[in-house]
DNA sequence: TCCTAAGCGAGACGGTACGTCTTGTCTTCCA
DNA sequence: TGGAAGACAAGACGTACCGTCTCGCTTAGGA
């Protein structure tokens, strides 16, 4: 039970890295599954024991990289949204690969969908609305999620010109800061309590 | 000469039709080539003498319904951005159907970077950046093509909940004077000169 | 040593089983190893622990049944040809499912072709060939086989329309009395000592 | 039309002529289909534009050398069995290639079964059953078709050691006279008129 | 009016990826 | 320690699609 577990887990490491490889060398539509399975040293059909697709294995290898994701934001909760902001650049420079595939990416458009509504319910979570605010809550928060998504995705488009900490400024004062000062309460709760 | 031209014109046409019914009906991805040339009625083979690409057949398609965008802001200067934003979720709203393929397909990526670098520099070409602005100006003309872009989706994607005024208004609040406040000056020029 | 031992007759057993009643079901090339083992109840990989292949457990099925035979043989010495077929063809009535499988199959060539040298074989064995034939012993041999076994697969082809006493005048009369006219002395010699 | 099917004809001629060197090189059963089309010049996916089955293109194959049977046989109604048989098994000896590919093949089980059928109607045809032959003339057809084969299968595995001539001979003595003698009348009619 | 050129329908073809199937090897687990 | 369980490599199968090509029909716009 446990070797052949280590062996299925060490399998699907090598399809998923084999993916990522191959995705950040020559996009992930020109990738066929036998590039994968040349590239992982592992049999054709083999790949069709573990994923159905090539799509799951990415929703897969993304998925895990989506549970780190989390465990960063719960960790860390930063007092200024600048502070914050500048924490998510710096994770984005060290994933950069990464999160090229997954916003640059043509088949990427349901997890970043998935990934989006993650955000935007976290953000509802934190911040109370305003109750007189001509903005939905709900359209706000997806507007801040959309946006970052935006923001990140220009950085990396134009090869990071700035620091993190710029960005986390730039993120807290063209999206964070006015998005909250229209929609929502101007003292999150949480946060406030620190 | 003029009538193997309209001919021409004839076959784009219904190509066209077809690729937009079908992507309509099962998703940009799942049309083929022949599905296509089996829905115009037109043989296979014509349709490589008309496009080499379906990316490029699609390509087509929504460059024309770009250049119908253009004239649409080309004609009115609307005098405050909410105006100007009911102007835009109403041609959105009768639309509908094409900025759905747009925003939610899969093969569109290329496309819709392509209407936001656009619209991003539409705007820079407009607005006069303000100097001493912590929020570079590309930076910002981006945010703002990106969050009008996702904005829209969210209302498609969630059935045009509120009607034109109240969305243009939306897009007002939180995204035009917002930005325009933190990274442009005031009055924008060549609105300022009518 | 005798336990492991009956054990394993026990699994041969099984595979036998399961091959003869899956090809009777649908045919000996249609039948896998997967099939074999599913239905027998046995491990996959344990079959090659037996068997290198599919074809050696078919060999060794009919082996054992050609042992059978053999011992039919031997006991019985008939006078007469068509006494000798009756009882051959009351045999085949007997055994129809695996004639049909050794007659009808695709895979049983080869084993037909060796059943056919035994069989020719013996004929010689058994008659003296004539010193001015113009029929070689060896080709007459076969012929006797290789008829015989053409009208076993005729009988159970029609779904037997004839008892096995026709069957043994016919066998006789068509086959063992003209060879033996043409290409043997008279008088057999091993049942005139009789 | 016509210059298509010129086309199609060349390229079901290419894939037959690879099949037949194929299986003369390491038997039928271990051509693939990609072996087919690499050895034509052909593509993969056009082997399956013509044929379903590798089965198919082999009886195609064989349906041609059938048809080329049938010419030889309608042109030559000769009087002797013994000079029929030699030109059989001249006919044999010239084509022994096909030959040996369908009496010794595996997957031509069901077209010999049809080869045969086809040779005992015809045999049935021109003789007249004799009425009170303890024989039935179907078994007599039967036996004739299917000792004639297994007397060409022996020649031919035993490397053509006789003449066609005494071959010729050998099939009239020990298949056609005996059956003949004893189930149908002494003279074949349409023979008879000749 | 004829006739040459172009648009087009039809479809054969080479090529390649897909997902399924089977075979035989090997390794791990259990009684 | 021998058999059950099953992961795996290898590769054939039949299907689908793509893009190229060639053929022949029809219709056009110029001679």
């Amino acid at each position: 039970m446990k070797k052949s577990d280590r062996r299925i887990q060490r399998t699907r490491q090598q399809l998923s890295q084999a993916l990522i490889a191959l995705t950040l060398e020559k996009g992930y539509e020109a990738v066929s599954i036998r590039d994968i399975t040349r590239d992982a040293g592992i049999g054709y059909a083999t790949f069709f024991r573990h994923y159905p697709d090539k799509d799951t294995l990415l929703i897969d290898v993304l998925n895990a990289f989506i549970q780190e994701l989390k465990q960063l934001f719960a960790q860390s909760a930063e007092p200024s949204p600048a502070a914050e902001g500048a924490l998510i650049f710096a994770h984005v420079r060290q994933q950069r690969d990464l999160y090229r595939i997954l916003l640059r990416g043509q088949g990427t458009q349901a997890i970043l969908n998935h990934i989006q509504e993650i955000t935007a319910r976290e953000f509802l979570a934190i911040y109370a609305p305003k109750p007189d605010s001509p903005i939905p809550p709900d359209v706000a928060a997806n507007h801040v999620a959309a946006a970052t998504m935006a923001l990140i995705k220009w950085w990396l488009d134009h090869d990071m010109p700035y620091t993190p900490a710029q960005m986390g400024l730039i993120y807290s004062e063209l999206i964070i800061r006015p998005t909250q000062a229209i929609a929502f309460t101007p003292l999150p709760q949480p946060t406030a309590l620190h």
